[in-house]
DNA sequence: CGCGACGATGAAAAATTCATGATGGGGACG
DNA sequence: CGTCCCCATCATGAATTTTTCATCGTCGCG
């Protein structure tokens, strides 16, 4: 079985390595984020051990990076601590497990074991994310609702994809500021909203389920799925 | 090791309840679900293992209610399918792990362990907080009485998350005009008192359970779970 | 039992927050 | 160089929230 290990610690990615070959694994150690995207792109590995916390980006920009570039690789991620939000997080942006800092070397080798034997089974194939009827397509950078096709501006698609990248979620403005326009302040521009009214028309048409709601005193979200 | 297992399919069922005992943990079989929570009142459990598909109820109500008791033996889920939004669904309804069908004991042996480790560590926190059957979802900005949703506007969000960081906990209306207002004076006002009626209309229903109580000559308070 | 302080609450007024149409700049492309 | 499309800002009106104010209720104590 051929590992791929993202973790830019030297002792935890040491005592993984040499624990995975004492099992005759093969084992390549990206000490970085970008290094691990890059190495994965081989698509050589059968599973990929993420750790969370790495130098230049977060473990789910890694996932998701992945995810984007089609690779369906299975992703077992480290986090750190226990919280709720990182697994959901994590299984989110496309993980397909995690695993609780400090843990076993034995359960680590069972749920790699386990992600791949499933994974040798069936390919679940992503990159398309969906809300309700409304599909986005990284690749095709098409949008769709319902079986009608729909057209949107950069701008427009960039927020729809914050947005859809964690449905049910709210998101502030400044938030979707930052994502999108990359300002850091200026709370004096009412661009967001103008881009949400555009995006509603697009989206939202007259007499299907709305699916962009405001949360006044917060922002915006789309709809979780029920 | 003591071990719940609630598992209505006694082929499943007989296969782990072996495996464990094999490992010399002590082992008690639920059949539904209802006999399950009752079993976990008892407390002498140090892992809940739980089928999602039983005859009565399903595996989340199992979890949701063994959580709102205020029991937080850990679980680990068994999922029929490798579905993501049941994964989701298990972790935010309180389980702290899952595991698919079908799997290999060794996984289920190893994910048991270390859950039960883990839990002897610390209690894992999150992004949802909760007094009795009262929940905020803090992630979500979405509040919950029993299932019934609630809407809030955001200063009335903003004194609940303040109540229910503290449950039991009485706060001076000083106190709450500090925190969620940033007022650091101005004696003359009642908005306090104001929103907290608000807060009673939309969460304290006639009929349910008062849990926002006043301390008279101090303050109010979220009532504690007992 | 009656009084006074404290708290609850309805309703009006004020303020905030949003949605959206109109306007004009600017860049890409022919 | 003109046209088209995208982008950002502004202005306005509508919706909702927030605050204030007045009144009424209730609790505790003498």
């Amino acid at each position: 079985m051929n590992v791929l290990l993202v973790e830019d610690e030297p002792r935890v990615a040491d005592f993984i390595d040499r624990g995975l070959r004492a099992e005759n694994h093969g084992v390549t150690v990206a000490s970085s984020g970008s290094e691990g995207v890059d190495l994965a792109k081989s698509g050589e590995f059968d599973v990929i051990v993420l750790d969370l916390m790495l130098p230049d980006m977060h473990g789910y920009d890694v996932c998701q990076r992945l995810r984007l570039q089609g690779d369906h690789t299975p992703i077992l991620m480290l986090t750190a601590m226990d919280a709720l939000e990182d697994k959901i997080k994590g299984l989110k942006t496309g993980a397909d497990d995690y695993l609780t800092k400090p843990f076993d070397f034995d359960e680590l080798l069972a749920r790699m074991e386990a992600l791949v034997r499933r994974s040798h089974n069936f390919t679940p194939s992503s990159n398309i994310l969906q809300v309700a009827d409304l599909v986005l397509d990284r690749e095709l950078l098409e949008v769709r609702r319902g079986v009608d096709t729909i057209k949107l501006t950069a701008k427009e698609l960039a927020i729809l994809e914050l947005l859809i990248s964690a449905p049910g979620r709210v998101f502030s403005r400044t938030r979707i500021l930052n994502q999108v326009w990359g300002y850091s302040e200026d709370p004096l521009t009412n661009v967001v909203d103008v881009y949400i009214a555009r995006l509603r028309r697009k989206i939202d048409k007259p007499g299907r389920d709305p699916l962009l709601e405001t949360v006044r005193g917060h922002g915006y979200r789309l709809k979780a799925p029920s």
